[in-house]
DNA sequence: CGTAGGATTGACCCGACTCAAGTTAAGTGG
DNA sequence: CCACTTAACTTGAGTCGGGTCAATCCTACG
């Protein structure tokens, strides 16, 4: 288990690398374009940057948290375990999504959230989200937009879990994630998802052992390979047709 | 399949029954208590109502959709339909419910609804939303905390799809229902969830046959009855247990 | 060179699926 | 009022996907 916020520092002020007028993320085109004003705003709202290490623990379950976060590098998962261990996987993230809005609205974390590879965060204070929501309805809407797409992404996790079979369901599982990480990926694209095949039992809903014997089959087809502890996906539209699945069918969104 | 809205008349002005201002739901405890201002807001947001026949499709995947709905009374479910015609129910409709979010804001809904009894629905115009979002902050913000409160559910209903076994599933299925409408119960508590087996079935991601094994189970153990083609709970706390539930924690939360 | 986390494999079993009949209850038309 | 239909619920038999147990193998790392 990892240990929450209160042992890790949030660099704040000066410290930042980012500061949102050299956001990383914002030039890329899936995001769209903000007013002057909305980037002002942005920029008082972020109260720094938090750096979290492969395996850390960001969120935990039950806790408050005073913060909300934007992943700005790296990929970390959302996850709930049931009392007796069995866990999970809601869902990845990856840069652009935020972190924790469930837990700064209610009050409470639902569930967890953990980094597979380094990430970089940007750090804001849950109670300025108030102000942002007086002062700014544009990303007032964004927030409630991001939201729904969550909602989106789970439905869809949904119906692969419960409809599709363990094939298919990995199929879909690699596929779609490679797909939302193309859309994002700064830089030199890397292939390699850190992902383990517990990750992915956990995130199907099989077993390890199942799981194993269902990624050899599509290692076998040639349409991944696992190496490093990671997977890379050699043919994406392969994987698509094999889960059924259309693919992302999103054109725009906004990037608080 | 069902004819979806346009052929459906939607009742406004003078044909309403009920006037926000005598809203049946909000004076229900769990519904935080509006500014006159806000309800004024709503009152002119609102366009009319809409009644649904069971069996009706409310709103059908793929389709654009100009309006927002409020369940004033009765149930639906949402679900997604695979090409060859798996369906997986994602989560049901109860009154306080809103639907078609998702539509209104990324233009094109990604499930449909349908009505599992005879319904009404308050009916909204999509295009005030954003003027909700300018003049209503804090309507603004109930509207993200009920966005956020479906992704709770969803993920409450992965963990239990990919994580519990066929007696907790559905034990968890039907507890969930009822406590959620226990809070929700206008007039006399009617017992019975008019869901069939089916309905189960492609909520849990089990077969009809199994699902059908599996209630008997619960019925063996006097958990629940079936009757009348729906299901009556006799002991929630049981049922909790099998599940191993915890059940709703929610306090107050917002009707729109 | 030893250890540990992950990936693999084989043997065996059980939960869940499909197929195939029934049964029951609620219409519907004659 | 009865024969016919249809939707939903049951039940049994046989099969198979996916689970568990138990090794074994790799490879990065100290």
């Amino acid at each position: 288990m990892g240990e929450g916020l209160a042992s890790q520092g949030i660099k704040s002020g000066s410290a930042r690398q980012y500061p949102c007028s050299r956001c990383p993320l914002r030039p890329l085109e899936i995001f769209r374009k903000f007013e002057k004003s909305e980037l002002e705003f942005i920029s008082r709202f972020k109260r720094g940057e938090l750096r979290v290490e492969k395996g850390a623990t960001v969120l935990v379950e039950g806790n408050h948290s005073a913060h909300l976060f934007t992943v700005l590098f790296g990929l970390g998962f959302r996850y709930k375990l049931l009392t007796d261990g069995r866990r999970q996987i809601l869902n990845y993230l990856l840069p652009g999504d935020l972190i924790g809005l469930q837990g700064s609205l209610m009050g409470e974390m639902q569930h967890s959230v953990e980094a597979l590879s380094p990430m970089l965060l940007c750090v804001f204070e849950r109670e300025h989200l108030p102000t942002l929501y007086r002062n700014h309805p544009g990303l007032a809407y964004d927030i409630t937009w991001i939201a729904s797409r969550e909602e989106q992404m789970l439905d869809e996790n949904l119906l692969s879990i419960g409809r599709r079979t363990a094939l298919e369901r990995a199929a879909y599982l690699i596929a779609f994630i490679r797909a939302r990480a193309a859309k994002v990926e700064v830089g030199k694209v890397n292939a390699q998802l850190p992902i383990t095949q517990q990750h992915v039992a956990d995130t199907l809903g099989l077993s390890l052992v199942h799981t194993n014997k269902t990624l050899r089959k599509l290692i076998e087809k040639k349409l991944i390979v696992w190496r490093d502890g990671g997977c890379e996906v050699l043919d994406i539209d392969a994987l698509m047709k094999v889960a059924r699945w259309e693919g992302l069918q999103e054109r725009l969104r906004p990037l608080v």
